[in-house]
DNA sequence: GGGGATCCACTGTTGGATCCAG
DNA sequence: CTGGATCCAACAGTGGATCCCC
């Protein structure tokens, strides 16, 4: 059932295009506010992890779906979470960050439909990041990464990072959890997550699908 | 609710003395090998926790119920999870073993009958280990903590150590955790927990209560 | 008797992301 | 617009121990 190739991904991926979520639900998986995600992930063949590698681990490749309208990306996307103590433990090099957006195979989902089962499912692609793209992140993981690991993400917003920013990820704004500086000393850090900015990954969707000039809208 | 002092803890418990399980029990709580400890836990006040600390950490007490039979103990009683990354981390010092057997409540509950509801709560006692104790039981988790870190759990049968053993602690059999040796190599180990054997325990026991000679089955 | 196998509940963390106030 | 807040499901791990066959 899990994709073996990237060429059967990509050309299960291709197959969804067109169709609605409600196509591919089965069940009561389809609530809260990764269910898009799910049921994609579902539909492809891969399996629900809770680890913190790419989706397809043999091939390295990452599924994210991205919410657009008229072809403009609505949100940020999600990578993984920043916990201090793996943080501190990281380089670039053998980074989550890094390992998820080696290759990423991107499935659109047109969220204009309120309604999750209504949301037609668009032209997945896959996408590696080019040298420019990577030394952009990797500069903003490096960043960001230190001040984590030296227990400094409170000083942290989402202000900062050009194309990767970090922000809560937590049940609520209370949530806390125990973490120690690279001196030792315990302290309670908020949960946050690594995020790629809306505009950068509308960067990328638009050297797939140039944008009509129509569709741009101009301020003349 | 929770008790703030190591008094209020041995009152309430004492005052539980001669009562059945049922008694306390509340809901759905009730099933399962661990309902007994579950119940009394609460009863006392302890909030349920998944974290490896003393059941009531500012205190540095642990609670632990002991299955007795006419003052005879009829298991072995469990201490805590031996996961080879955390063990690797720890020295006899640091360990959650000697965290939580510096000072324990034991809770005797009569398991002569056979529904759990009918179980009558014994008299609790406080207990710390003597010099000669704690240097048995360090003997024995230096031995097998050295071993598991070394990633040689596989060679370690439950007829090693003289106090504490290791024995699996999973699901079932086939149960396997991802661990690395000292050296970086990753393998999968069987999950396995510390024990205090049983005879170690019932001397403490009779150290408490002392047996009556008629107690004692003789040979002759 | 005891070594090895197993049972149940709960929490913490991660993964999947979107929501919404200012 | 977007930084900060939040929603849901799944799973691994821990804690609570007892069961059971040799």
């Amino acid at each position: 059932m899990m994709p073996r190739t990237e060429r059967v991904l990509l050309a299960r991926a291709l197959a969804l295009a067109g169709r609605p979520l409600g196509d591919i639900a089965t069940g009561s998986e389809a609530r809260g506010k990764g269910a898009a995600g799910a049921l994609v992930e579902r539909a492809l063949g891969i399996a629900p992890s809770s680890r913190p590698e790419p989706d397809l681990p043999a091939l390295g490749i990452e599924v994210k779906t991205l919410p657009v309208v008229g072809g403009r990306l609505v949100e940020s996307t999600w990578v993984c979470s920043a916990a201090p103590a793996a943080l501190a433990q990281e380089t670039w090099v053998s980074s989550r960050v890094r390992a998820k957006l080696a290759r990423v195979l991107f499935v659109p989902v047109d969220a204009s439909a309120t309604s999750l089962a209504e949301r037609r499912i668009g032209t997945a692609f896959l996408w590696s990041p080019s040298a420019a793209d990577e030394a952009l992140v990797r500069g903003d993981w490096e960043d960001l990464a230190d001040l984590v690991a030296r227990g400094l993400a409170s000083v942290i917003s989402a202000r900062r990072g050009r194309a990767l920013q970090l922000r809560p990820k937590a049940r609520d704004a209370r949530q806390r959890r125990r973490a120690r500086t690279a001196d030792g000393d315990e302290y309670w850090a908020r949960p946050l997550g690594f995020y790629l900015r809306r505009a950068f990954v509308q960067r990328v969707v638009d050297g797939v699908f140039p944008p009509d000039v129509e569709d741009q809208p101009s301020r003349s």
